[in-house]
DNA sequence: TATGAATGAGCATTCATTCAT
DNA sequence: AATGAATGAATGCTCATTCAT
């Protein structure tokens, strides 16, 4: 881990980031009102999931009235796209941040690795809403396949990896999925709190991963 | 792969065994009506999702009336609950299935993980139905505390190779949610059919999970 | 009151009676099915409601199978029905108890009023069934028309003392409701227990009946 | 009675008020929904019962959507009570109509009862649902309560006379019911139909009740 | 843009009654 | 007589969406 940057700097960026994405009117002040309707919506669908969020606490919570929320959204589905998409992008900017300038391939493997685990461990919402619904029918197939071009990059990384016999050769999509998940294990450990997930965890885990794909020369 | 036993056998017995765990009434001839009643639920579930499977379809399905499902049931929570719990147990029988007789820990890692992924191969509505709802709040904590005690084998298996360093030193928690991690991603893209999961893939799949935790001495 | 039997004992042989009369097997140890089906009916439907009474809670507290209360009770209905007349009866009994050998108009009219509060007293669930059902249109006419013959001795009571002018010029219908209206208030009050009904309260009430209907000569 | 003013342009009065009482909008030409899921209510209650009473009914007859009817009360209990509560306040304010400028105790008296009387006789459905609902459970404690403090004028009015002399030594609480419920007797025998209630049996009740409780100095 | 009252189809659940044993 | 599993119509209530203002 020495070798790599904290990403809690990153991380914060992301945050900032985050909270003005939303604001379409940078003018405002306060939030907008489509801003609103989505924080409040994703924090109540993430709490109580989607059928157990009801329009019109959507409406009570944010403030805003049922009537507005049909202006800006067709219907509660789109709602549930429009947040979708919006925290793939998220993740696909958490991704590349501060991308290490070393062209060193496990340090770029343990940099991507990083990005990704804490976009997700800073952003409980966005992780357990893309948890949850990454699956489901609810989401449109267009913004399933938008979503899907933000792991360009690191697919992309991979190829690379495995041209260059850096990586193990093994099947890319069974690559990219076994180390995805294996973030997203650590990123449950980390919310269920059966264990406190600390640097050195972090490190096993990466490892973990590591280990799995390189190819020891 | 070559010397571990294909796990279709195994599966086969475990299926059986699903289609008469329900009949309590052994001088029945066909499904009792509690059976009926669970395995429509499953399939109707894994198929819409919860709320979008009314107990209705559930009752015209199959085929038992609205009222006899709730005499067999307290509400729609305890079927799904009552669903969960039978197939936490399936997947535990399945985890033990033919175990290996040889002791060489490699062999063994080898079955465990080859059980567990094809009892999700060969169950697509179990594997579907447990990915969706084991995190999910309308399982009652009994039924997921019970579902843990399926796990205990692995863990016991994983201690010890912890011990006799057949492992590197791994946390034990982060080991074993990143190894049942692996099989979940293999299983997925399996169902995605994004590509054909055949031997070569799936050996790729073990052997990454193994090279993530061996102690190579 | 002091020429007034206390009505206790008259109380004490309408319980035991009570307790008898809805054993139809005279031989049977313990209560008949039907005897057990209607008491538990009456201490259930009083406590909660008709509505609030299914049969299936009938059946369970009774110990009686669900079948079996059809076997003898065409419907849910004719269990209150029989329930009402059942204590109509009761009620005519002990109007009729221990009648005052004394031929003084005002006593007899003591003892009558007595015996019916001391039933109703004595008899929550009767009370409180009568008071609840016998406007309702659940209960037939029929078993309405056969109620009303208890009040007989009663009416014949009160034409009498028109008759020989012990009682003012009043119409009897009125007359007769009034004086059981005046009963009835008494009786709420000692169960709402907003005052305790002791012997004076009880004589108090006993003469402001007396004095709105006696001929002051 | 003679003395007495008639109690029927009272009521007249009583009536119109009710008509509009519900009107929350004055802008509205019609009754507002409220006070047609009320009214309608009501009627249907009185005719046939809480629970033979659907709110799919209440909301035909009324012409108000059932999400409507939602919107406006939290549940069909509460529309029972909204309408206890209400048919409360107007029985007080029946009570207090054009009282006697006479400080004739015994005028006063024949005041109070008959208001009460013409309140119930006129109000038909008032009477039917406060005779029926006063003792349920249906109706919450909050309402009872509240129900209660219409009757402290004539609480206040018999403490006075029992202070005075011109009742005769009686528990409050005993005169007080016991003449509500020669007041009730009375509505009753009217609405049976037993016999006609003119004004002749109007006088004798109301003089029973007068004897059965004044001080004759 | 913004509002929130109004809509009514849809759902989980209940329960009186039946009937095979 | 006795049993209790089975039935399915009926009910209270929810909630995504519309629309008049």
């Amino acid at each position: 881990m020495a070798e790599l940057n904290t990403p809690s700097k990153i991380i914060k960026l992301v945050n900032l980031k985050f909270l003005h994405t939303f604001v379409p009117n940078e003018h405002s002040l306060g939030m907008s009102k489509k801003e609103k309707i989505l924080r409040t919506a994703l924090e109540l669908i993430v709490k109580q999931g989607i059928q157990e969020t009801p329009m019109s606490q959507i409406s009570k919570v944010s403030g805003v009235a049922m009537g507005t929320i049909y202006h800006h959204f067709k219907s509660k589905n789109e709602i549930v796209n429009a947040i979708y998409i919006f925290l793939k992008q998220e993740m696909g900017n958490a991704l590349l941040q501060e991308k290490n300038k070393s062209t060193d391939y496990k340090s770029m493997f343990f940099q991507f690795w990083s990005n990704l685990f804490e976009f997700y461990r800073r952003n409980e919402q966005a992780f357990k809403f893309l948890q949850t619904f990454s699956q489901s029918p609810l989401i449109s197939s267009e913004a399933k396949n938008d979503g899907l071009q933000y792991y360009n990059p690191i697919i992309r990384f991979f190829q690379e990896g495995l041209q260059n016999k850096n990586l193990k050769p093994i099947d890319l999509v069974l690559l990219t999925e076994t180390i995805h998940g294996n973030i997203i294990s650590l990123v449950q450990i980390h919310f269920q709190q059966t264990i406190t997930v600390n640097e050195q965890i972090i490190d096993q885990a990466i490892n973990m991963s590591w280990n799995s794909v390189a190819n020891k020369k």
